[in-house]
DNA sequence: TAGTCTAACTAACAATTGTTAGTTCGCGTC
DNA sequence: GACGCGAACTAACAATTGTTAGTTAGACTA
């Protein structure tokens, strides 16, 4: 590689060039809509008013731009969750934490940028290379949860219970991308659907 | 178009022809696993043995061979459920029922021939023309789940707390996909898990 | 034996893909 | 005014895509 493009550091890109920032939405919007592997870099360029060549000044490759669209998604709603359950305070009880977190998934899900969207449809048809690079960031996330549905379940809870548990609540609110229509839907009144059916379920030796 | 291609017809497709379901049992496989957009034709042909070509004996299109796939995937599952239903008899509880249709959908996502997981999988990111198509078959299987939910709930239910309890509990089943590994997890289990959270949801309206 | 049908093949097509090299243009700084 | 740099451009590349036309080999049938 003779002439290498210098591509800026992807970490440290903090300074101005708004039009970096630009693409980042745009490929979100399109990840979400089109899937990772039909969105051409055509069609993104295009959608922020440049040739596909161009994009390659601000990304390497269209696995970075993919890992860096799908990490922004899982830390914005690992920091959104965080965000509120601290706003909530240590009064809070276990149940009203989960609660909240329901909440704040949902919200990041639904009304949000898009990134997070993204992610969690486009992230199990991403190259085994972008799964790699995303591993640690998702883990951190799934710690959250854990977390609360430990608190919730208590001492005596059982393991797989909890890991059951956990996976058919993400489960239930992921899925609703498969099927929310603002025009039709509510976001609040399908969240208390969720936390019903979570907070209403008979924990096994737990009752008693 | 001088030389039509001779195109078997969908539907009566009874005679023979083993390598026909073996094209589509392959496919069934090759889009649970890669999507959509990124199972190339010729990737499938030699999946079976043969050239891309030749696949055009079976199947007029991509879209034709995927419609084809994703209905015997919701057929298969709305069966299944049926099936074990109809096992069960007119004793069965409005409970018990429940409990029986998500055992039956979890079994053919976890499970079955590939084709029920490759319909969750992939429909969100089929062409336009493929989604059509499908309508009908996927409008069928959801109605069995609408009235499992409303016999549950009874006639003093709420519309939209239906609605979003049947998706709920889908979306949990569906998101397994995501997830399951046959190595460290129990389908039962998890199954059990589900069943809880939706028969111990204390309904508003209903308690009392 | 001649004719027809089944089921594959080969070879190419136009389009699209991610990617690269080299160029250009404007803006600020010496 | 010359220089350097950020940020785009053009034009092409090799590969891959769905798809089609025409051909061929084997098996059944008259």
């Amino acid at each position: 590689m003779p002439t290498q493009q210098k591509i800026r550091d992807t970490e440290a890109a903090n300074r101005g060039s708004a039009s970096r920032r630009e693409i980042l939405d745009a490929a979100a919007r399109l990840f979400l809509k089109n899937g990772y592997g039909d969105t051409s870099l055509r069609e993104l360029a295009n959608e922020v008013g440049m040739k596909a060549g161009s994009l390659y000044y601000h990304f390497a490759s269209k696995e970075q731009l993919a890992t860096e669209v799908l990490g922004i998604g899982v830390k914005g709603v690992a920091e959104a969750v965080s965000a509120r359950l601290d706003d909530a305070g240590g009064g809070a009880s276990p149940s009203q934490r989960v609660s909240i977190a329901i909440r704040a998934h949902l919200d990041a899900i639904l009304n949000d940028s898009g990134y997070t969207s993204a992610h969690i449809r486009c992230f199990p048809y991403t190259p085994a290379n972008v799964q790699a690079q995303l591993r640690a960031v998702r883990r951190d996330y799934e710690d959250i949860w854990t977390g609360l549905i430990d608190d919730l379940l208590g001492p005596r809870r059982n393991e797989d219970d909890a890991r059951y548990l956990r996976l058919a609540v993400l489960g239930a609110l992921n899925w609703s991308l498969e099927w929310f229509d603002p025009e039709r839907d509510s976001a609040e009144t399908f969240a208390a659907t969720v936390e019903r059916l979570i907070l209403g379920a008979e924990i096994p030796g737990q009752a008693g």
